[in-house]
DNA sequence: CATTGATTGAACTCACGGGTTCAATTCGCT
DNA sequence: AGCGAATTGAACCCGTGAGTTCAATCAATG
């Protein structure tokens, strides 16, 4: 056994009477973490392997090569931002107080999302690897970042039609009020690498709800 | 000091009778080309030679190493980006027709600045290896996009004062129209690698005019 | 023309990492 | 207990690429 591993197994608090089942998710975590941290082409397998508390071999039984092990990795974790966005925006709908607070509130959950170590890397290695997998970025950015704008444009198009937001193209609305709190968020995380501050999220997210209202409100 | 640097002074873009002059500028324009095509890890320097019609040890004797040359590289062509960027935005105070008119043409012309390939390389880059190179990323991401958005700003301010937008913050007016050009783009260029058509373009920024000037026109 | 310094090509060192092999071991299950 | 599949560790092969060395060459300057 080796003594790297120590630390390693406690991670998976379901992994106290794993003997050798789900190591497949171990190495898929792990994975992510590394490629995160690294990059793909900087990310060794034995690392890999070390962080899930596995040998290599086991991660090359589990998954053809390296690249299979990357796309993988990826598009689970990517799958998980895209429930976590789809249920922030599904939430839209039971709001029943002031549209502007409803705004607000959807503009603070979805930067949430937006600025989430997990999202943040998906969208890092997503970014960084485009040219290396073109497969994947059309795969996972068509059926992430493009769902949760359509989600948010049927919502748009529901308060359009009980005459709250003025007659307009949803689609467009969605796209516009995601910009207007994705931008400024980038923009904010320029400056220092550091976490936007919770603050300046609520002000962003304010400044968005604010902006959209006045251009799209009836 | 290399002696060699003297004839680097001269700007000498036409290299036809180039015997060993700007030998600096070519390393320089091939590094970027293939870091942009490679990424950082998977350029190889003996490329980048080549692709700079000069042997591997003179790159090294220009640039002590593979990190530096990329980070030159990667500020030289930040700076031009930079350049085009500004000019653009200079131009809103010369313009003398309607708002509208004068918000769409900076919004297309904004917009072909970030649809350059060399600027989509350069924040491709940039965010690629934001986790390897940090001082990188601050240092070109706030003297390039937080310049622009600064002077923008700055346009928007006159603009208040003359009572052609309502009274705001100009640099949430300036953050946030740079969102709604660069959200949508981002957006459009997801589905398809390939690039977005000139006329996505025009509406692209005929909409984010048309949201900004229902939300700060007076 | 000769000196000086940059340039060249080619070969070299060295570290790193993907992927494999294999015998020994362990696990899950009956 | 015992069988088969999965796991392990360790060593190994092999390509790749950063950075260096060196003798030969080239361009310019005095």
């Amino acid at each position: 056994m080796r003594s790297a591993s120590i630390g390693d197994m406690a991670q998976h608090p379901s992994a106290a009477s794993t003997g050798r089942i789900d190591k497949r998710a171990a190495i898929l975590d792990a994975a992510f973490q590394v490629f995160a941290r690294d990059g793909y082409a900087n990310a060794a397998v034995d690392v890999i392997a070390a962080a899930a508390g596995v040998a290599k071999p086991t991660v090359y039984n589990h998954f053809t090569d390296k690249q299979t092990l990357f796309r993988e990795a990826l598009a689970a974790d990517a799958e998980r931002v895209l429930g976590r966005n789809l249920a922030v925006v599904q939430r839209l709908s039971d709001g029943r107080g002031e549209l502007r607070a409803r705004l607000e509130d959807l503009g603070v959950r979805l930067i949430e999302c937006y600025a989430d170590d997990r999202s943040v890397a998906v969208r890092r290695l997503l970014c960084a690897e485009a040219s290396t997998f073109p497969e994947i970025h059309s795969e996972i950015r068509e059926q992430t970042g493009e769902r949760v704008v359509a989600a948010l444009a049927d919502r748009f198009a529901h308060l359009v039609l009980d005459g709250t937001l003025r007659e307009c193209d949803p689609a467009q609305a969605a796209e516009q009020f995601e910009a207007l709190l994705a931008g400024p968020m980038e923009h904010r995380s320029r400056s220092g690498s550091r976490k936007v501050p919770a603050a300046a999220r609520r002000a962003i997210a304010k400044a968005a709800a604010d902006t959209f209202i006045r251009a799209y409100a009836r």
